[in-house]
Formats: C-alpha cells, sequence, structure tokens
DNA sequence: ACAAGAGTGTGATCTGTATCACATTTTAAA
DNA sequence: TTTAAAATGTGATACAGATCACACTCTTGT
C-alpha cells in the first residue's frame, strides 16, 4: 500500500510525514469515489474516520431549527470534519458531493497517532483549524448583517475566485441549495439573480453563469 | 516565577505539562487585571500572545458590514483567540472585558513550543478548537434560522444554565450589546423583552432578570 | 417520444423587524 | 446636588424578504 507515499494530493499536514508513516497511513486509508448527491458522511451518525477530499466539490450542511444549513463549500484537496469526528462523538453535521468527488477514509487512530509521534503535522492541523475558523467567522458575520443581494453577490464571489477561478462557470447548485448557503427563499434567488442579470452584472442561462461587471459585483457584495 | 505551577485554574492543555514546562510558562506568562470595559486585545493589532482567562466574563466581536458582531460570550477559565492568533498574523476579532477578568498573556513561542515537545498538551488543544468550531456552528445556524424572539430567549437560557448557572443573574450587557449578541435592533431587544415580562415568562428590572417559566422560555427558544 | 416529477421564474400578498421619533429613566460628571 | 449625557421603553411607520399561487421548463425514466 503506498498509494500515499506516492500521492500528488497530499495536505499540507501530510508533507510533513516520513516514508514511514505514509507506509502506515497508505495501510489504513481506504479511498472512495462518491458521485454527485451521494451522502459522505451524516449528521447524528458516529464518526470514524478522518476524511480527506482528494479532489471534489462538496457541500458542508446541517440540519437547523428552520430548514437546512449549508455551512460552507469545500473543494479538495482539503480535510472534511476533523472537528466533528474529533470534537464529538458523533457527527454534527453532513457532507454531500456536489461533484464526483475522490476521498480517503483514514482511521481516526492513526491519525491521531500522528498527532502525537509528528508535531509538525499536529502543528501543521492546528493551524489549519484556526484559519477555518476565522473563515468560518467572517462568513457568519457576513450572513448575519448583509441583506439579501449582498449575500447573494459574495456567494457568486467565492464562486469565481476561490472554487473556479474563472469568471464563467456552472453553478454547482440548484436555486434551493443556493437559497440554503445565502440564507435565501427558493424564489428570493431567482429574483435576485434575474435582477442581477437584467442591470447587467451577470449573465445567467440556466445554472450557467457569466460575470460580466465584477466591480458592481463586488461593490453589491460589499454595500448591501 | 511558580505561579503557573501552583495554579488551580490550569486549562485542560496545561494539566498535561510537567513541572519543568509549568515554569517555564511561569517565566513567560504576564498576569493582568482588566476591569468591565476594558479591551483586551482587539482586531487588527498584532497578534502576538495566546490569552488566558482565569477568571471573568469577556465578550468576542467584530466589526461586520453593518454594525459591531458579538460573536460569543466567553467564560473563564478559557483560552481565548487561539485562531485568531496562530491563524492569522493580525487579530481578526477584539476581545473586551464584561466583569473584572483576570488574563494570563502567554507567550506565543513558549505555546508553540509545548506543542512542539508535549503531544498530550497539543492533543488538547486540538480538541479545544474542535469543540469550539461545533459550537460556533450551532450558534451560526441558530442566528440564521430562528426568529428574534427565539434567539432573545436562547441566550437567556444561555447565560442562566452556562454562564451564571442561576435563573437569577444580571444581564453583563447593555440593550444594545444585548441587540448586537443576537442580531437584533436595541428597540427590538427592548420590546422583546418587555413582552416575555408580561407574559409571565421572566422577571426583569433593569438589568437583572429572574427566569419565572423555563418551559416556556425553553419553548420560545425552540420555535421562533 | 412521452408522461410525470422536479426544478424554476415571477407576480401578489403578508409579516417580522428595522427605523424613526420621542418620552423617560439611569448613570456619570461637575 | 445639579446637569449633561447615555441608556432605555414604546408607539407609528416603512420595507425587505417570506410565503402563496401558478405558469413554465427542464430532467428522468419507461
Amino acid at each position: 500500500m503506498e498509494i500515499c507515499k506516492f500521492c500528488n494530493k497530499r495536505s499540507s499536514a501530510a508533507r510533513h510525514l516520513g516514508n514511514d508513516e505514509l507506509e502506515k497511513l497508505g495501510h489504513s486509508c481506504v479511498e472512495v469515489s462518491f458521485e454527485k448527491g451521494d451522502i459522505i458522511f451524516k449528521q447524528n451518525a458516529l464518526s470514524s474516520n478522518i476524511i480527506y477530499v482528494r479532489e471534489g466539490l462538496v457541500k458542508i450542511h446541517m440540519a437547523g431549527p428552520e430548514r437546512e444549513q449549508i455551512l460552507k463549500i469545500a473543494k479538495g484537496p482539503t480535510y472534511l470534519g476533523i472537528p466533528t469526528t474529533l470534537g464529538d462523538k458523533v457527527n454534527n453535521y453532513s457532507a454531500t458531493a456536489l461533484t464526483t468527488t475522490e476521498v480517503c477514509f483514514i482511521d481516526i487512530q492513526v491519525f491521531k497517532d500522528f498527532i502525537d509521534s509528528n508535531s509538525d503535522f499536529a502543528y501543521e492541523i492546528i493551524v489549519n483549524l484556526c484559519k477555518n475558523e476565522l473563515g468560518h467567522f467572517h462568513r457568519c458575520v457576513n450572513q448575519l448583517q448583509k441583506q439579501s443581494p449582498g449575500r447573494v453577490a459574495e456567494t457568486l464571489l467565492f464562486f469565481a475566485d476561490e472554487i473556479f477561478e474563472s469568471d464563467i462557470f456552472d453553478l454547482p447548485l440548484s436555486r434551493h441549495e443556493f437559497g440554503d448557503l445565502t440564507g435565501n427563499s427558493r424564489e428570493n434567488v431567482s429574483r435576485i439573480l434575474s435582477d442581477l442579470d437584467k442591470e447587467g452584472v451577470i449573465k445567467i442561462s440556466g445554472k450557467s453563469i457569466q460575470i460580466l461587471d465584477k466591480d458592481k459585483l463586488f461593490f453589491i457584495s460589499k454595500n448591501g
């Protein structure tokens, strides 16, 4: 089992692992492929593995008091659900594939052993957790304070800049999911998107989106 | 310098430190007292220390796009701002004392050294970060989806159960701050609190609050 | 190729909450 | 104590966004 040793998508933490450790990781690591819509792990199920997304797009979501809430969109390569695996016995949220996704299931004990024996690995995980939390704080405050068009604009910029690195892309979410991510009703998402289209800020046709006036979109994202 | 060696409020992580390490911690650790309203650290300032709150109540807050947002209320003993210190060069949020607060400033390099040399300490920090993040997810979703009375009720229960462990307490926040915490306008906080008073769920007089009907308050917290 | 179901666009209403306006109370300072 | 300043309560109004209603358009399977 040398899959991890020669893996070209190792995490920044795993780059600190030695050959022996990578071999050990390879032995306890299972690679699985998920299709769009497949659930990778489910809220309230026992959390028994650390998930590493080698490739693909995943939504992290949890059942809120009123409706489903998408907490974030994660893009491989990235760890998924370290907090929910190390912080509780049971998953506090679900992860669902938005595209075809390559995932490694890492045995939690092996992961703990690395933290124990390799302090560079541990430190990298800590920094990772910290950065995630900061990102989440910012996202949360934006969600809470901006109004709908601002949240939609911000999310479009997020997809363009962080996920697809292009101003033309296919939205990997339904209007309903886009609402769950931005805290809007399905109808309101439609309305805001077609308003943006009418104003010439973006061009939409179904799920395909093209950003025409990025400055204006950025302005809307900031101011309302 | 043996203040840490004989400290009776050590963190769960620091309990894994040996005598040598505690002595080293004592040498690099500065104890400071803050009064109500004092800023412990400030958003956008250089983050150079890990903060450990030995005793007291602190608000964590950041400037949002529209107004100030209180992210959480922290009660000593607890670490503060590990994410903002290890995750970025600059503080992503501020911390302000709500009561008289005893704080230890821990040199970041010493903290890193402990992560490096003591894997139990590191693991404890990791679990801590994970649990914090889970708590924050839940808080965020509740804030986003519940409507105003539900958020106010939830926050009152939080103060009663988590902070004061009593159904009679003095609110350590102004109505304005309570709004910044629950995402309401100052006026709306007043209205909701006096409604709850009129319905006999709580009894208010200024900042002092008594919960009279906890079941009903819980119901309101859950259902709107 | 077709039907059935899911997903989407858009107008008309309804409602929670912000905002404005002002009276009143509390706190802090002189 | 007096006075200014800050914090609070409460009604009236305005508006963003949810909800309802329905037509339309894609999927998906048979």
